[in-house]
DNA sequence: TCGGTTTCTCTTGACGTCAAGATATCTTGA
DNA sequence: TCAAGATATCTTGACGTCAAGAGAAACCGA
């Protein structure tokens, strides 16, 4: 256990050069947030990665993901979709296009609203993201080989602190 | 302190709908690193907001950042600035175009290499990055406010955990 | 010294996203 | 009941990125 004193990543390299430049400033922000942001990249790699297997693309995962833990039946209007992955509804529209077009997804109509649609996950677009979701969480495991239980119940935690201001 | 088991953000959302569909799937790494794409995003737009108080925006400063680094002259070839940014050549090309054209960076021959160029930061450009570089670690000042010093150490030495597999 | 290979930068074409706007429908209050 | 505003989705045009490849110059072993 340890060892921390001995390692050194990319950021390391990257904040050293920053306070040899400019000794005035404290880094200590840098430290956190450049790694975040390496992190996120690194890991959608290894999510594109993962989901390659599957035969799915992370923006495709991530449409199919969200109706599949909408629950039986599996729909939600784009209006909601577009919420839950942060794009633009121009975007959306494009998306659950080409999902259909993959026989993922349906659209309905919806029978409440005469404007709106209801985006229904197919049992094929289902099987799909099983499988994918699964894939992905074992790629996940592999990235967290390096941190003990105790230390993913942490991060876990320090994480979440950080998440809070903007939730709600 | 503590006040850890009051705290609930979005992804403890996510993660229950997940587990009420998933309940045979170990959901650990869903806690992790959907705070972490997450938190990515969030940085993004706060980084955004930091630096158009600078008049600049965050693909000019990644460039900007990567040449103030490097020391006096400032200046690195298009080669070693898309790896220390993460852009293919194309993309650098036309990221240089556009600083060039503010006056930000200049482009000189490499008197080394007759093949080569080199991207060298105007006095403009100086004093735009380093201005852009205050505001942007005030703003993850506050990013951090939730956390204590030891909390943000914790985190520091975690997130270089993750990171240390893909440096080197 | 010469030929093949590597390295460096820029060019091109396709693609996905966004912002803004269009259209259709619903909701609300007078 | 009706008009005004809100809401839901789709359409359009512009833009930045990427992948692939072209051209020029450097390197290196024979």
């Amino acid at each position: 256990m340890g060892y921390a004193h001995a390692m050194r990543d990319e950021v390391d390299d990257l904040s050293e050069a920053w306070a040899h430049e400019r000794p005035d400033l404290d880094l200590g922000p840098v430290e956190i947030f450049s790694r975040l942001s390496r992190l996120s990249r690194h890991l959608d790699l290894a999510r594109r990665d993962a989901f390659s297997t599957s035969g799915i693309e992370s923006w495709e995962f991530d449409v199919l993901a969200a109706l599949r833990r909408a629950g039986d039946p599996y729909e939600l209007s784009p209006g909601r979709l577009l919420r839950e992955t942060l794009v633009t509804s121009g975007t959306m529209t494009n998306r659950v296009d080409r999902l259909a077009a993959r026989g993922l997804v349906e659209r309905l109509p919806d029978p409440a609203d005469r404007r709106g649609v209801l985006v229904r996950l197919t049992p094929d677009g289902k099987a799909t993201v099983d499988s994918a979701f699964e894939a992905l969480l074992a790629a996940e495991r592999e990235f967290l080989a390096g941190l003990s239980g105790d230390q993913q119940s942490q991060l876990t935690d320090l994480l979440r602190r950080l998440l809070v201001p903007f939730s709600g």
